[in-house]
RNA sequence: CGGGGCGUAGCGCAGUUUGGCAGCGCGCCUGCUUUGGGAGCAGGAGGUCCCGGGUUCAAAUCCCGGCGCCCCGACCA
């Protein structure tokens, strides 16, 4: 039996063209990487989900150690006097700041926020840390959870209290810095390419999307399969803004206090909404192998005559590749085969084995790729070499996949009265020339709802280099003058 | 914060218009038969009809107030 793309054996995902919240939220949920809890915008991570998540870790974590970053972990609570400090900069995000007021029954004397993010706490430790250029750089990352009181919240994209890294650093010079920053721009984008095949563009964002007290803001951006971009991850130049308002100074050596000049950059578990919509169809999750809690699934048909050497057989194969691969028996008796089939798709496992009597025969399996539903069979003792084979097949498909996806959605347009027009017919991302100016970067926004997503870096490969390029000293798309740049324009996220 | 939709068994829903025994499908439990794309039969368990008032002989249903969830928009380091 094929894998009959067209025909629906489980109606538990309506399908994108019907409904794509919809379908993202039956995505999430069908496929247990998350569940709603009691609590407005906070959800819950599933095993499964968090699995995900945990490689992810997984993919970053070596590579912050190996650019001699160490990890380290500050406190939840800020003190509000903290926050005060940075009140220009924090004046933009007070009202999602939840506040504790209250501690074993008693009144605090002074409020404490709920980390929404730790440059406060963190470069209050810095000013204690760092007294002289030999303490430099300091570079340090944490994992944990941050809060923000959001109205509109959806899961992973949007939540209440989210999963993150944050990494902070300190550097000598302006230069420095910004290197740091490129640097970790770069892992981000080299992470999200080979581990989580998505296709990515890496750029600069302009001053109205820039994080607020940055000198300099870059993101990796990337578009979902609804035409819509979404920010992937950031990593901003800070400049000196948070080292002068809390007194972050160091002894240079030529004798001069100076202050330092920091970065912070990070990403989230919004990279799992980004993993369901760019991959996801319309049976449910695929997942890229390398982030894949579980790479292959063997579901044995075992019929009653052939029951215990079937379950033998699948048990010995189970035990020859878990050492290798991330696997799964399904043997649960309480369902059939093809239960078992849909229920492994719509949750995205990239490969599954089947092996039953004729199987065991002829001393092989059957692989199927949740990718293309491609079926092979491969002889009991080649399992485990094709195995490895098809994961980085399947791996390598959905990077090229998205790659032409976003390729084939991006448009170059040449005037403001064709823009909302190209927008609506490409569902995606637009080239256009930008003259530098905030009016008509605004003007743009609030006619057709898209916003520059980023200044995209010269020279980069990407799916829109070569729009880019074809676009290079195109007319301001707003106002027509010349000598600007040229920007990526999205719907986002 | 604005617009829309929805709250009835674990999930999906019907019942609400016109008040009158709490229902259906899936799932769950037990047994038997089954197993190559969501198996069949038989038996069974499971309810604060979102919450609080009101009207009524009688409220899931009508009236008043509140809460929550989902989607879209605005906002968003």
């Amino acid at each position: 039996m094929g894998y009959m793309q067209d025909k629906v054996f489980v109606r538990e995902i309506t399908p994108r063209a019907q409904d794509y919240s919809q379908w993202y939220v039956d995505v999430a949920t069908r496929a247990e990487l998350m569940d709603y809890s009691p609590v407005k915008g906070c959800m819950v991570f599933r095993p499964y989900g968090f699995g995900i998540w945990e490689r992810i870790q997984g993919a970053l974590d070596p590579k912050f150690k190996a650019t001699g970053h160490a990890n380290a972990y500050f406190p939840l609570f800020i003190p509000e006097s903290f926050l005060k400090k940075e009140a220009e900069h924090f004046a933009g995000f007070v009202p999602e700041v939840a506040w504790v007021t209250h501690g074993g029954g008693e009144e605090l004397a002074e409020r404490l926020a709920i980390r929404p993010t730790s440059e406060a706490m963190i470069c209050h430790m810095y000013a204690r840390w760092i007294q002289s250029w030999r303490d430099l750089p300091m570079l340090l990352n944490q994992w944990c959870n941050v809060v923000r009181w959001e109205k509109a919240t959806r899961p992973f994209l949007r939540t209440t209290e989210f999963l993150w890294q944050e990494g902070h650093t300190c550097h000598a010079t302006e230069e420095e810095a910004e290197r740091e920053t490129l640097q970790m721009l770069d892992i981000y984008r080299e992470t999200f390419e080979e581990d989580l095949a998505l296709a990515v563009v890496p750029g600069r964002k302009t001053e109205a999307e820039k994080f607020a007290g940055a000198l300099r803001t870059y993101t990796v951006e990337a578009l979902m399969s609804d035409g819509k971009a979404l920010q992937a991850g950031t990593s901003h130049n800070l400049g000196q803004f948070f080292a002068r308002v809390f007194d972050i100074l160091y002894l240079d050596r030529d004798g001069q206090q100076k202050h330092v000049w920091q970065t912070s950059w990070g990403v989230s578990t919004r990279l799992i909404g980004a993993l369901i919509m760019v991959h996801g169809d319309d049976r449910g999750l695929v997942l890229p192998p390398r982030v894949a809690p579980l790479q292959a699934v063997i579901v044995p048909i075992a019929p009653q005559r052939q029951r215990q050497e079937v379950l033998e057989a699948v048990r010995q194969l189970h035990a020859d590749l878990a050492g290798r691969f991330r696997v799964k028996l399904d043997d649960r008796e309480e369902h059939s085969p093809g239960w078992k089939f849909n229920e492994w798709e719509m949750r995205g496992v990239p490969v599954r084995i089947e092996l039953g009597p004729r199987d065991l025969a002829a001393g092989r399996v059957v692989m199927v790729r949740r990718d293309d539903g491609a079926r092979e069979e491969v002889a009991l003792a080649e399992v485990a070499r094709r195995l490895a084979e098809l994961l980085d097949e399947v791996q390598a498909a959905l990077r090229r996949k998205a790659w032409t996806f976003t390729e084939q959605h991006t448009r170059i347009v040449g005037d403001s009265s064709s823009f909302r027009s190209t927008l609506e017919e490409c569902r995606g991302l637009l080239v256009a020339g930008w003259c530098g100016d905030a009016g008509c970067e605004a003007r743009v926004k609030a006619d057709t709802g898209a916003t520059i997503r980023c200044l995209p870096l010269a020279g980069a490969k990407t799916p829109v280099a070569e729009a880019c390029r074809e676009a290079a000293g195109a007319p301001c798309v707003h106002c027509g003058r010349r000598g600007g740049q040229v920007v990526v324009f999205g719907r986002a996220y």
